[in-house]
RNA sequence: GGCCCGAUGGUCAAGCGGUUAAGACACCGCCCUUUCACGGCGGUAGCACGGGUUCGAUUCCCGUUCGGGUCACCA
């Protein structure tokens, strides 16, 4: 077989070599170590925690190396492509707090590497194909999707493995006249690997996170060029790592078990492969089922969901890394108010199996996370929040500034912060007692205190009180009211002897607790006094009267 | 089914031949306290199973079981 001539009639278009795309796209200039990664995404639209876990791998790698982050549009599939997801996918993490030094834009590209539109990219993977081809590790199959199939039936008669390798590789030494012959007729091909015979049957390779690994070696005639002459996903991953000198991969488990054929791939080429960085998935249990993130039955998991219910960028960003780097979460310990790039991050520190995604745990992490924050900034936060998520919140937050801030600085900045916010969805229902708009009764009053209790103890509050009282003669007015009812002024004393009183001064506060923020629980009733004012708390306790 | 990867409390996880088997979340109790939240203290609960190797296995090896992934002209 003149496989020199096969190239020539394959690809008649080709007026590059190798060697030029290989001097166009040198080596990268990088200090010693630095670490060059790059995010390949589909654009199908979809971005979900997943990615984002990845994302952040990669984008750590990079930037804790001194190296680069680029982002790489994997379009080869258009029966999956969405209008608009590339810009999605840019937002989003860029929401999430990951940016790229280079490649995919929304207005066009940057970096010296591209395309980085995988589809812009036909010319360099034909030039690749078509020497693969001269070399004789390449050659083009004419089986239609019925002799795939009738292929894999009788595989499975025979419990021959699935697949075209072998034996069934009917089309792997067709003679030069042979594939003139289909060509001529207009016969559509695609372009598959000549799998080496094995050597041995398995070999060892070390990737990052897992270690070593031990997988069999390829003899699979997988598929390089799809009959329309876009790459698949295989040769696409080769070809382009190489050329944009990507030094690490980081990428699902998923791809595991392809990845002899990247391996076998690099090898023909005569190119030194990345070292790869399998990830771990992140599960959801499903009717009692551990199963790894699906992007069609898990929306909720989506990265837009966080957006609108309201989780800070860094909240998440923090709960990710305690689920990525096992010793994140003694490293924070330590380090509390630490900015987050100063955690060293290594991939040999990530786990190996699918952790399952804890909402309870995010939220105790994003508690704590929003519990650092002064309350300008979580004005802020929450204005823009509720701005493009919740326009009646926006405008009763934003109506008066001075109270809203007022109303979040309640228990904020204190040595031991109040941790109730986990996401700003959350705050509405937590501040609402705050608008009389929102305003409800909630809770009853507490049962032990009969109505006509309840109706002089409000009397005599409306009475006795001055706005201008701080916060301890404020109380000691409810002690008394307490004590003049029959309620013991002090729990303490409630307990040593409750045959004495009707109850105690937290039932007394409590009644007025609930008049004014109709709850039974609440932060420091005199300061929601204060944020309230004079009026509108008096008003409310007038109303229970 | 073949192949690959994995298995420490409900969840996330330290551990890398000798430990009372860390820690975090959740849960429960107590303390603090006018409620809640915060904080403090304490508690329930775990090395999937069976064989080896070894003076000694959670740790190493081999099976079994279970879970996950993957077997496309999708990524």
């Amino acid at each position: 077989m003149d496989n020199k001539k096969l190239a020539e009639l394959l690809f008649p278009n080709v007026d590059k070599t190798p060697e030029y795309y290989e001097t166009l796209y040198p080596p990268r200039n990088l200090p010693e170590g630095a670490r060059v990664t790059r995010l390949g995404p589909s654009p199908t639209g979809f971005i979900h925690l997943g990615n984002l876990f990845g994302a952040i791998t990669d984008e750590r790698m990079a930037h804790q190396s001194g190296g680069v982050f680029f982002l790489r549009i994997e379009d080869t599939d258009n029966k999956r492509e969405v209008e608009g997801a590339v810009d999605v996918v840019i937002d989003t993490l860029s929401y999430f707090g990951v940016e790229f030094d280079e490649g995919a834009g929304k207005d066009g590209e940057t970096g010296a590497y591209g395309p980085y539109w995988q589809r812009q990219r036909a010319d360099i993977y034909h030039c690749f194909a078509k020497k693969l081809v001269e070399d004789g590790w390449a050659y083009p199959c004419f089986c239609t999707e019925e002799d795939l199939s009738d292929m894999r039936q009788r595989q499975e008669a025979e419990k021959a493995n699935p697949g075209y390798y072998g034996k069934w590789a009917v089309h792997r030494n067709w003679s030069l006249e042979q594939i003139e012959a289909a060509l001529a007729q207009g016969k559509p091909y695609v372009l598959r690997f000549r799998a080496p015979e094995p050597e041995g049957k398995y070999f060892k390779i070390k990737d990052a996170i897992r270690g070593e690994l031990s997988m069999p070696v390829n003899d699979m005639d997988f598929v390089l060029l799809k009959s329309d002459g876009i790459p698949t996903y295989h040769f696409a991953h080769v070809v382009d790592d190489h050329l944009m000198r990507t030094t690490h991969v980081v990428r699902g488990e998923e791809w595991l078990g392809t990845l002899p054929f990247h391996i076998a791939l690099f090898a023909a080429f005569g190119w030194k492969a990345p070292v790869y960085c399998h990830t771990a998935q992140l599960m959801k249990i499903d009717n009692g089922i551990k199963r790894k993130l699906s992007k069609r039955k898990d929306p909720e998991l989506s990265l837009d969901y966080y957006k609108s219910e309201g989780y800070l960028p860094g909240a998440v960003w923090e709960y990710l890394m305690t689920v990525l780097n096992s010793n994140f979460e003694d490293w924070r310990l330590a380090h509390a108010a630490a900015p987050i790039d100063e955690f060293k991050f290594s991939p040999n520190k990530m786990s190996v199996s699918g952790s399952l995604f804890d909402i309870d745990k995010l939220n105790d992490v994003s508690k704590n996370y929003l519990a650092t924050l002064d309350s300008e900034t979580v004005y802020k936060y929450i204005t823009d929040w509720a701005q493009n998520c919740d326009p009646e919140y926006y405008e009763l937050l934003t109506r008066d500034r001075n109270f809203s801030v007022g109303m979040i600085s309640i228990g904020r900045g204190d040595k031991k912060p109040r941790k109730d916010i986990s996401h700003w969805k959350q705050s509405k229902e937590f501040y609402s007692f705050f608008f009389d708009e929102l305003f409800k009764m909630e809770d009853p009053f507490p049962e032990n205190v009969p109505e006509e209790d309840r109706k002089a103890i409000l009397t005599k509050y409306v009475e006795t009180y001055d706005h201008s009282d701080d916060q301890s003669q404020w109380f000691d007015k409810v002690r008394a009211i307490a004590e003049e009812l029959g309620y013991a002024p002090q729990p303490k004393l409630y307990k040593k002897n409750p045959e004495l009183y009707k109850g105690h001064v937290g039932d007394v506060s409590s009644v007025i607790r609930v008049a004014v923020t109709g709850r039974q629980n609440s932060p420091d009733l005199w300061c929601i006094q204060q944020v309230l004012g004079k009026e509108r708390s008096l008003a409310r306790v007038r109303s229970n009267i």
